[in-house]
DNA sequence: GCCCCAATGTAGGCATCGCCAACAACGTAG
DNA sequence: CTACGTTGTTGGCGATGCCTACATTGGGGC
């Protein structure tokens, strides 16, 4: 069990640490700045410290990706959960004025509740873009560590459970359950992508993001 | 007028040389793996010679990520194409209407040559996907050079000039469509990001795209 | 209760890298 | 033919990632 105090010549929890203030580089300067005898310094430690824990920057990197996969499946369950809406107790930073969702969908419905999840991916991506990068960095082709795969498959169930609730309420079409999530997250995916390039201003996704899945939706119950 | 030969002292046209070379180590390895050093090597130039076309590092990938926002743009135009393969050479309009050929539906559809364009992003995608990484790097938030923004501009011309016809058409409403293009597009890069992270198969690609694209489309004539 | 050992952190070295400054070959404008 | 801007070369500096040996720690087996 690791202790959290730094105490003469053990740290404690490196490996956290490690990790902490490499999302803090990553999400600063990005993954390409990320220096792992920068990060000894900053904690403190000798600059072969960190090969204790991850056997090489990759490993470190790969650790980060993980971590973010499970932050994204947190707040994407959090914004399809059915429940009332609290202040969201993390990644503030609200672009704010974005005129209240207006048509439709209020929050307990199933396009409601998809288009939370879908701006709280979008907000995710705002918020870190770099760590966004890394995720879904195209390395991942040429080898993804198993843990990687659980986080995504961890992370991609909010979705998944999304949709099979709306195949049980007659709003999706039967059969077509598995079609719907990749389209849904595709989808979102590319919004998210986009703002977090900055090709696309995270203030003008509202609005499009909405009318793109409202279409969607519609489209779920009866395909082709 | 460059030369391509190499003739003693001067290389000939090295800065298209390094950024070839530095595209095949881009999508062999990835951005992360590209060394000048090892670039001037293989080119049989001195480590230095480099910096002479690019002040740093970071400016060569950038001129590579234009190159691929080029290439890109090339081939969603050929996809987007009407009917025959050759259509005109090149001289790729930014505001221009260029209304050009006729207003012919001929075996393109508007909604099969958006999925044509859409299946030529794919496999842009699946061949390159260390590209597409670099090109939308999440760095370009922090500062985008001008070119990559006209080339950005310019690649995505061909989506806005197929939902322009669209319109003209009367298959896409009046006043949506630059949602429509931005809609678009996400959805499209969506897919793509996908294919290039191999989170998604890109055998798997196919069928969910067309169904995405279709909903889309009819939702189109009809937002909300 | 003690000691051994796996886990963790340290110290130093090596090859490579990006960048910089000084110098050299080239070729063209005048 | 010469002066000069362009392009390529050489050498050096600080930093990095990774490797190998060494040091300290604390817990588990006896």
């Amino acid at each position: 069990m690791p202790a959290p105090a730094r105490r003469g010549y053990h740290h404690g929890d490196l490996r956290s640490a490690l990790l902490d203030r490499a999302g803090e580089v990553v999400r600063e300067r990005g993954a390409a700045a990320l220096s792992l005898r920068e990060l000894a310094r900053d904690l403190g430690v000798s600059h072969a410290a960190p090969s204790r824990h991850f056997p090489d920057r990759d490993a470190l990197l790969d650790a980060l990706a993980v971590r973010g996969f499970e932050r994204l499946g947190a707040a994407l369950a959090a914004g399809a959960a059915p429940t009332e809406p609290f202040a969201e107790p993390l990644a503030a930073s609200s672009a704010g004025s974005s005129a209240g969702s207006s048509a439709g969908s209020s929050a307990g419905s199933f396009a409601g509740r998809l288009t939370a999840l879908a701006e709280a991916y979008v907000r995710f991506a705002a918020d870190d873009p770099e760590l966004l990068s890394l995720m879904f960095a195209a390395k991942h082709a040429r080898g993804a560590t198993p843990e990687l795969l659980a986080a995504v498959e961890r992370a991609s169930g909010s979705a998944a459970a999304l949709v099979a609730e709306g195949r049980a309420a007659g709003l999706v079409a039967a059969g077509a359950e598995e079609v719907a999530v990749t389209a849904l997250l595709a989808t979102v995916h590319g919004f998210a992508s986009l703002v977090a390039s900055a090709f696309l201003p995270a203030e003008a996704v509202h609005d499009v993001l909405g009318d793109t899945l409202a279409v969607l939706v519609r489209g779920l119950a009866a395909p082709r």
